[in-house]
RNA sequence: CGCGGAGUGGAGCAGUCCGGUAGCUCGUCGGGCUCAUAACCCGAAGGUCGUUGGUUCAAAUCCAGCCUCCGCAACCA
């Protein structure tokens, strides 16, 4: 048993805000795993923690007039604290503002650098100089920042960059050479999918952003997430530092649990990382699916945000924990609705698990003032319960090796309904009335005790509230919890009654509570936005609201604008995308093609016949891979939700008007 | 033709690789029981398996085309 070690570990959460229910799945998750490993008799190291650099999180600090440190040490407060609260037993906590992570990763680079697997190059991004930060494409919105909203513009500057791409052939040698590398399997024809169209190197460093790790032997650069996060897995077992000695018993990771939106970099990244430092490579990477609300993503931007403290403070963490274990079905998305949970606590929780303790406590004071014996009368029917009761450790060992909680679940669920069944079918109370048949009566409540007992062991991974307050009804001691007794014989059990596990649910009730809650929330968020508007607007009257000043221009640079009034010929919408309209403008001379963003907002029969503004000359540019050129833009304002207004020109003007 | 996922009774899903009476959970309806948290147990109704065509004795399952939805990528000069 002493050899046996399993090291998993959770994403390091970025705390720019309280967590939600969708960490708390990981998490939960990730404990339920490590429980039941050590429960196994194995050494298991359950590391979690935080990520904790970045400009968002500097933005955050200043906008509440705090340092970042200071910042993030609040939050990371109410981080640990969820994870008490719902019970979650890891081993170590990392913060990447840990002096320790620190240095190592400063060592990490540096190796990196030396090795010839970090370079120096530039950075080609949208950059917004307000808010002083590049975004990637992806991430903008409608084409602007998506913190101010304001412009962005192409920029680039001096970065470090990692040779991802060097790794490419490698990483899908060792796909191949470890089929369970990537889970669950449909994840890995992805992420191969994604390397055979061309890895590109990584950025990994920025100058633009301060909170965060120095480039040692470059100061003004600042370790970009990769480096500085992925390592955490390591540098927490001691990895590069004196802090801890870890890293030679636990590494490599059996796990790493991440949300399938991280899955590419933990899955390319890091284990080319881990093979340009001649590591060895996590075993597993699991990539989970996500807990959706309203069929979306949950994100605080949506406000449709879940918090799970409220959730355990009125449902109980057990239930909770049950409900994100067993709702997500493994590897897909799965949803969260009030519903949903309510349904799972009441069904499964409250009248299975609860009622079948219930009961088979109450008839045991019942008719055997408290204790049943393995002695009395077994029949042939008994087999069925039984047999199921002892393949049940297999069975959920068998979904828990797979990483299969939900799996588990039903294992074990399958035992308590069946043992409900059973009671059905051999109706006790019938056989209370009888003298003759009490040894038979023993008998049966003896296996439903010995169902109970089993399943009490299980449960302790997922439900550890619930499980020592089963045992305590069945008068469990604390040998009798352990992995071993699954198997072992009990020649008696001593119930005492308790209260219920889960108390029932009044469904109608709660939804409607739950409806008047939500109503509540939604209205206060928006009279909230509201007023953050109107404040906003009040104080913007003059100018503050504009934050894209440009630099001053004399009248010849502004002269070198062209802006012709144009009439639009054709529009149409385009099918290789949804944001683009292809117009054809006549421009007074010829007609041009120009490709406009404003597919939202307006629709071809809405622009067709139109006069509108073009800049003329501006330089025509490829767009789509090259497979269109567009010869202009459309002259449009923005608009206060993020949308725009093109100004139309009256039929007196004339195409290719000079517009001044 | 960018990559990928999905379309199965009212809802959510399994089954598709390896063709052969369409299954699970919840919901609905009916019945049984009274030990138990108005819980438990049994039964029924309800689906031309997105669509069109093909292969086959036989297709949810294999093949081809089409439609719709969802990610990612690309893209708002």
């Amino acid at each position: 048993m002493d050899n046996k070690k399993f090291y998993i570990t959770t994403p390091i959460y970025y705390p720019s805000d309280k967590l939600h229910i969708g960490h708390s799945y990981t998490t939960v998750a990730c404990d339920a795993l490590a429980r039941y490993k050590r429960a196994q008799g194995y050494d298991v190291m359950f590391l979690t923690g935080t990520d904790e650099h970045g400009q968002k999180i500097q933005d955050k600090a200043a906008a509440k007039g705090v340092t970042p440190k200071q910042y993030v040490d609040e939050i990371v407060a109410t981080v640990k604290d969820l994870w008490k609260t719902m019970d979650v037993s890891y081993d170590r906590f990392i913060r990447t503002t840990d002096d320790y992570h620190v240095k190592s990763v400063q060592k990490i680079f540096t190796a990196l650098h030396d090795k010839g697997d970090i370079y120096k190059s530039t950075y080609k991004g949208m950059y917004c100089k307000p808010c002083e930060s590049f975004w990637t494409e992806a991430q903008l919105k409608d084409g602007c920042c998506p913190d101010c909203g304001g412009p962005v513009y192409e920029a680039e500057e001096e970065a470090y960059f990692f040779k991802t791409s060097k790794y490419a052939d490698r990483l899908l040698q060792w796909y191949e050479d470890h089929p369970d590398f990537i889970q669950p399997a449909t994840r890995k024809n992805e992420m191969i999918a994604f390397i055979k169209q061309g890895l590109q190197d990584t950025c990994v460093s920025r100058t633009s952003v301060s909170w965060g790790i120095q480039v040692p032997f470059d100061p003004k650069h600042t370790i970009y997430v990769w480096i500085d996060a992925l390592s955490n897995y390591i540098t927490a077992l001691g990895y590069g530092n004196d802090t801890y000695h870890d890293y030679d018993k636990y590494w490599p990771a059996d796990v790493h649990m991440v949300g399938k939106e991280i899955l590419r970099f933990h899955t390319i990244i890091w284990p080319a990382m881990l093979m340009a430092l001649d590591l060895p490579l996590p075993k597993k990477v699991f990539g989970h699916g996500w807990l959706l609300l309203g069929g979306g993503k949950m994100s605080k931007s949506k406000g449709n945000v879940i918090d799970p403290v409220k959730l355990c403070d009125r449902y109980g963490v057990d239930a909770v924990r049950y409900f994100l274990l067993r709702e997500v079905p493994f590897g897909n998305d799965g949803s969260f609705t009030n519903e949903a949970l309510i349904n799972r606590i009441n069904t499964d929780l409250a009248n299975d698990l609860g009622n079948l303790l219930s009961r088979t406590v109450a008839m045991c004071e019942k008719y055997f003032g408290g204790t049943v014996t393995a002695e009395g009368r077994s029949e042939e029917l008994d087999s069925q319960l039984t047999d199921l009761v002892a393949g049940l450790p297999a069975k959920v060992d068998a979904a828990m090796e797979a990483l299969d909680v939900p799996q588990a679940l039903v294992a074990i669920f399958e035992v308590v309904q069946r043992a409900n069944k059973y009671i059905d079918e051999t109706a006790p109370w019938v056989l209370a009335k009888n003298e003759a048949d009490k040894p038979r009566l023993n008998t049966v409540l003896y296996n439903l005790c010995r169902a109970l007992h089993s399943v009490t062991i299980l449960l302790e991974c997922y439900l550890p509230n619930t499980a020592p307050k089963m045992a305590a009804q069945l008068g469990l001691t604390d040998d009798e919890v352990k992995f071993d007794a699954l198997t072992s014989h009990k020649e008696s059990y001593t119930v005492h009654k308790g209260e219920a596990l889960f108390p029932r649910i009044d469904v109608k009730a709660e939804i409607a509570y739950l409806e008047a809650e939500d109503a509540k929330r939604k209205a206060e968020a928006e009279a909230k936005a509201a007023a953050a508007a109107k404040a906003e607007a009040a104080q913007s009257e003059p100018a503050a609201e504009i934050t894209d000043h440009e630099a001053e221009i004399d009248f010849d640079t502004f002269c070198k604008v062209e802006m012709r009034v144009g009439e639009v010929r054709a529009c149409e919408a385009m099918k290789e995308s949804k944001k683009l309209l292809h117009l054809t403008v006549f421009d007074g001379e010829r007609e041009r093609c120009i490709l406009s963003g404003i597919a939202k907002w307006y629709k071809p029969e809405d622009l067709i016949g139109k006069k509108v503004g073009i800049v003329a000359n501006l330089a025509p540019r490829p767009m789509m891979k090259g497979k269109y050129v567009s010869e202009g833009m459309i002259v449009a304002a923005d608009t206060a939700d993020g949308g725009c207004a093109i100004a139309f020109y009256p039929d007196e003007a004339k195409a290719g008007s000079r517009i001044h």
